[in-house]
Parts: structure tokens; sequence; C-alpha cells
DNA sequence: CCCAAGGTTCGGTTTTTGTCGAACCTGAGA
DNA sequence: TCTCAGGTTCGACAAAAACCGAACCTTGGG
């Protein structure tokens, strides 16, 4: 099963909870900035600049956690999140590629151009 | 750009986009059927046991148009929709593999066991 | 010509999900 | 010990998404 701060085992990874995690703008910017830096890179959640609150960004990460995207680990006073590369390219074969190779679509210029 | 119909070219499809309409339960199991059938096949929406009204299937395969997993093509009194096989392979190789080879996950038995 | 089948569009309702502020917990360090 | 930074939880609210029925369009076939 999940361990206490509800981390699922490789096995147990969903692909479905994985691509729901994924479909929100603010998480997959997570995962693909993530996925662009060194394996084992830890970092806390504020650290990404998402411009939301500290209860969301909280709500956010659990999603992010709980579908297996990410590990959490209490570090004492802080608590460091790093992506599971390792479970999930052998869960999903390809997919973290994937996300690293295609950074997430921004606002497109003509939107303020002519608004 | 896309055509009439809403299909993106190759070129044009986005990432954040296929994934968040693989983030609908539905609109996941019509990929993963499609997935699994042979490369070619076609098929309307209504062959699709979705359980919903046709408008809520309209919607569904709209979605999937527009992120351009699925083509519908107008057969004169039907309208035929296919995976996007080729394309899907060419921008977001191992994708299609991996929808495949992850069904659904079905409610668990013991939601009506015990409920 | 009319009908039926497959789809779409258009409101409107319901459900889900993202969002926040406030209160609270934990541990490092002054 | 007090404080503060990083996180979580809770309840409430707002935005987004799913869903439906009804009206409508198109075309093949009787």
């Amino acid at each position: 099963m999940v361990d206490a701060e509800g981390h699922p085992s490789r096995d147990e990874m969903e692909l479905a909870a994985v691509l729901n995690a994924l479909s929100d703008p603010l998480r997959y910017r997570v995962v693909q900035e993530f996925a662009e830096l060194p394996d084992g890179t830890e970092r806390t959640c504020l650290s990404f600049e998402l411009g939301v609150s500290k209860s969301t960004l909280s709500h956010h990460f659990r999603i992010l956690r709980e579908s297996g995207l990410v590990q959490q680990i209490n570090r004492g006073n802080s608590r460091k999140a790093h992506l599971r590369r390792e479970d999930l390219e052998a869960r999903f074969p390809g997919l973290l590629d994937l996300i690293g190779q295609n950074p997430p679509p921004r606002k497109d210029p003509a939107d303020d151009a002519d608004a």
C-alpha cells in the first residue's frame, strides 16, 4: 500500500491518475521543470513560483504525490520534493521524456496584442 | 491551421491538450479502446457504449478531435472517427503504447461490496 | 418526398476542481 | 524558549467541466 504520506508504490501507480495530475497547467509546469533538472534534484514546494497561495500549493502537491509523480520527504524543518524518475520510467516508459521535451505552451502573445 | 472540422495539424498538437483530453475517464476509454484495435479502424461515436447522452458524447469527441487524438470524417449519412496513430506516434512517440498497455482502472469491486 | 440515424449546437443544471484565508503543526536556529 | 519558514487541514466560495433535453442539420434509403 501507500506509505503514511500517501505515496503509491511503483506497482500501484495508475496511468489515469498520472494523466489527471498532469492535466492541470500548474502541476504540469512542476513536473516539466523537474524533468529538465538533473536526476535527484530536490526542491521545496515554494521554490516553484506558481503564483498561488500556500494552501493551493499544498493541494496540488498532494495530487502529484498521490499519483506517484513526486515524492516528498520530511527534512525536519522543511519538506523536499523530487521526481520519481526511476519508478516512472519503469512503470510508464517514455512518459517523462515526452514531458521533458514538451514545455508548457505559454499564453499566445497575440492575446495581449489585440485584446 | 486546423481544418474546418477543428483538427490540428501534426505540428500544432499540444501535449498539454492531449493529456487534458485523456484525463477524463470516458475519453480515456475511447482512446484506449482504439489503441487496441487494428490501425485504421473507424467507428461511430455511438458505437462506444459510454452511457451518456448524444450531446455529451458530441462534447467529448470534440475535445478528442481538437486535441488531435482522433479524426472524424463525414461519411455522408454517418461520421466515422479513427485514431490518428501516425501523427501521434510522430509527435509524441511512445504515448499510444503507454495507453494501449494501460487499460482504464475499473471500479473497485469493494465499492459495491460494502457500499 | 419523407423518415430515420448519426451528430451538432444551445441553454441550463449539477458536479468537480481550483482557489483562498485562517488556524494549526513541526523543527531549525537565534 | 520564542520565532519563523515551510506545510497541512479545514471550510467556504468561485470557476470550470460534465451532463442533459430539445431543437436542428445532413444524407441515405424506402
